[in-house]
DNA sequence: CAGGATCCTATCCGATACTG
DNA sequence: CAGTATCGGATAGGATCCTG
């Protein structure tokens, strides 16, 4: 079951208990729920997308912290880079295959509280 | 660009599209993706738990910190607060029915990045 | 077009001190 | 115990300019 963080750290405690050290899998967290981390993760859900597609459709987004959540992602091996060497350059980004288990609970999550939200003029 | 996450809106067109606007969605999306904010919804899925055991469950976790994150969480009703009003005081916190179901693919999220990652030397 | 480098501001956050 | 208030350093993040 999916239930207890406690309890599976409990019951094997060589697992690493992110809740209460300094682990690898809690910077990972972190990065997956980081600000903007989240929305590029979801946008990619649908389609690869180059650059300014992700500047364009995560509005209130810069290009630095884009680019700074973009390399964070694809440092973690949740997003793959393509570049295609042409003029003008074209950098194509997508989700790998952990990326996209991972954006699906995210997914989730979004659905669940734009559902639960009132319309919002 | 269009993504997956408007498809779920189609159709209501009048549905707020998080990635484009500033809705109370994404403040709450925000929250609940907060640094502290996942970990205690994730802290409170197997207990109800006080003030203090939360903080000594979250290794790292000010009591400031801690604390604002409870106030964000109680406001947008995904926790619970209850107080005896006993000497000395005792605050308890627990998730809200909708607090329970959005800690629920937060945990799946943990799930999959804990399960995937190198046991940890 | 896709970013890196720089500068500067807003905010996050911890430490400390204080209250009911 | 369960907080609030305040201060100061660290960090996030926007704006702008510049490059391949």
């Amino acid at each position: 079951m999916a239930g207890g963080v406690q309890d599976s750290a409990a019951g094997a405690g060589s697992r690493c208990d992110v809740l209460h050290t300094d682990c690898p899998a809690r910077d990972m967290v972190d990065h997956v729920t980081s600000r903007w981390g989240v929305w590029v993760l979801i946008s990619l859900r649908s389609n690869d997308l180059r650059f300014f597609e992700l500047r364009e459709g995560i509005r209130g987004i810069s290009e630095k912290m884009l680019a700074q959540a973009l390399r964070l992602l694809v440092r973690d091996e949740l997003v793959w880079r393509r570049v295609e060497p042409t003029t003008p350059p074209q950098v194509t980004y997508g989700l790998t295959g952990f990326g996209r288990e991972v954006s699906e609970p995210l997914t989730e999550l979004f659905d669940l509280i734009t559902r639960r939200l009132p319309p919002a003029p």
